[in-house]
DNA sequence: CTCGATGATTCACC
DNA sequence: GGTGAATCATCGAG
């Protein structure tokens, strides 16, 4: 059987809205049956016209009166079927979301920086992870931490807040709808698979709305990051006793000041920080010294002097356990060496 | 507040 | 990728 077939058989079942000229001496029977008075074309669009005229208690009853003829069931899901057919299935094919790759930068962004994870414990560590990448120890950098989390928890709590009403207004409108929808199902053809698509619609706007909200949380987290843990505003003098390791080595490799990877890692260690600050700072030490190797050269010799004075200091010790002296290779040179050598060298 | 020092960043080059 | 050079941003002494 076919549809209009079959909402042909509904329709001739509901009576008062049937045609009388479908041809079909079967139905002829049944509305007589029914004891219903046999109606044209003209005579429906009268009832339709005439329903406008009618008082709202009027209407009201024969709404009612439509919902309990023992027809309307079938004829309900004979429409419903014809609408799903036609209308629903051409916007149907997109509707199947897959999990939006930004949604998703977002949320690991937010659970990263501890905005949207568990209350404890992820914003202070993603603060400590920032300030041990910036070099900060963690006792001077204390205030800016506490200031740090505080601005972040304040972020975090607008965040959850807003989160929290967009969820709370986006269910009041889907029941809203919802209650809505199956009202109007009673007069009209509204499935609960259309609900439940309308219900979906709404859903993904609301979803479309807290991925803005997720947007605009991580620009924020990204400003007070840049504001409060960007090493550059954040910069720290390495210690006294980091810079004197740094440039000891600095002058005593003076005709080669280009550490390896092994004594980058041996001076980061040593001076409590990173490879790659030992990296900037010999960048900056050999540009600036070479501008300005008159500027250095009291440095230079002091640092000569130090190593030299550690170096006879070491092969004292080593000559008084009956070992060869090995001289630093060097501070030596260095005394020695006129400015003109060094400037070849670098 | 000024200014030199200094750690970090950026960009071009090899 | 490491380096040189220029530059930025901040520190800290005066």
């Amino acid at each position: 059987m076919d549809d209009q077939t079959r909402m042909m058989t509904g329709l001739t079942g509901l009576g008062g809205l049937a045609q009388a000229d479908v041809g079909d001496p079967d139905s002829v029977r049944k509305q007589q049956s029914l004891g219903q008075p046999q109606q044209d074309i003209g005579d429906i669009l009268q009832q339709i016209m005439a329903i406008t005229d009618e008082s709202l208690d009027e209407a009201q009853a024969r709404k009612h009166a439509l919902n309990c003829h023992r027809m309307k069931p079938a004829l309900f899901s004979v429409l419903c079927e014809i609408k799903e057919k036609t209308v629903l299935s051409i916007r149907g094919v997109q509707e199947e979301d897959p999990p939006d790759p930004q949604i998703m930068r977002l949320d690991n962004m937010l659970l990263a920086e501890g905005v949207s994870g568990p209350e404890k414990g992820g914003g202070s560590a993603a603060a400590a992870a920032a300030a041990a990448a910036a070099g900060g120890s963690p006792t001077d950098s204390s205030i800016e931490h506490s200031d740090y989390r505080a601005k972040l928890a304040q972020i975090r709590q607008i965040y959850h807040s807003e989160l929290e009403k967009y969820e709370q207004a986006c269910s009041e409108f889907t029941n809203h709808v919802m209650n809505l929808l199956r009202e109007q199902s009673r007069t009209r053809p509204i499935s609960p698979k259309e609900i439940e698509r309308m219900v979906a619609i709404i859903h993904r706007k609301f979803s479309s709305i807290q991925m803005q909200l997720k947007q605009s949380t991580c620009e924020a987290v990204m400003i007070l990051r840049s504001r409060f843990l960007d090493a550059r505003r954040k910069r720290r003098n390495f210690n006294k006793q980091a810079t004197e390791v740094l440039n000891e080595y600095f002058y005593s490799h003076l005709s080669n000041p280009y550490p390896s990877e092994e004594a980058k890692e041996e001076l980061a260690k040593k001076c409590g920080i990173t490879v790659s600050q030992v990296s900037n700072w010999f960048g900056n030490k050999r540009i600036r010294y070479k501008k300005n190797i008159g500027k250095f050269q009291e440095e230079a010799n002091l640092y000569a002097v130090k190593t030299a004075v550690d170096a006879a200091n070491v092969s004292a010790q080593a000559s008084q356990a009956n070992s060869p002296a090995t001289p630093n290779s060097g501070n030596k040179y260095l005394i020695l060496s006129g400015q003109g050598r060094v400037k070849a060298d670098i």
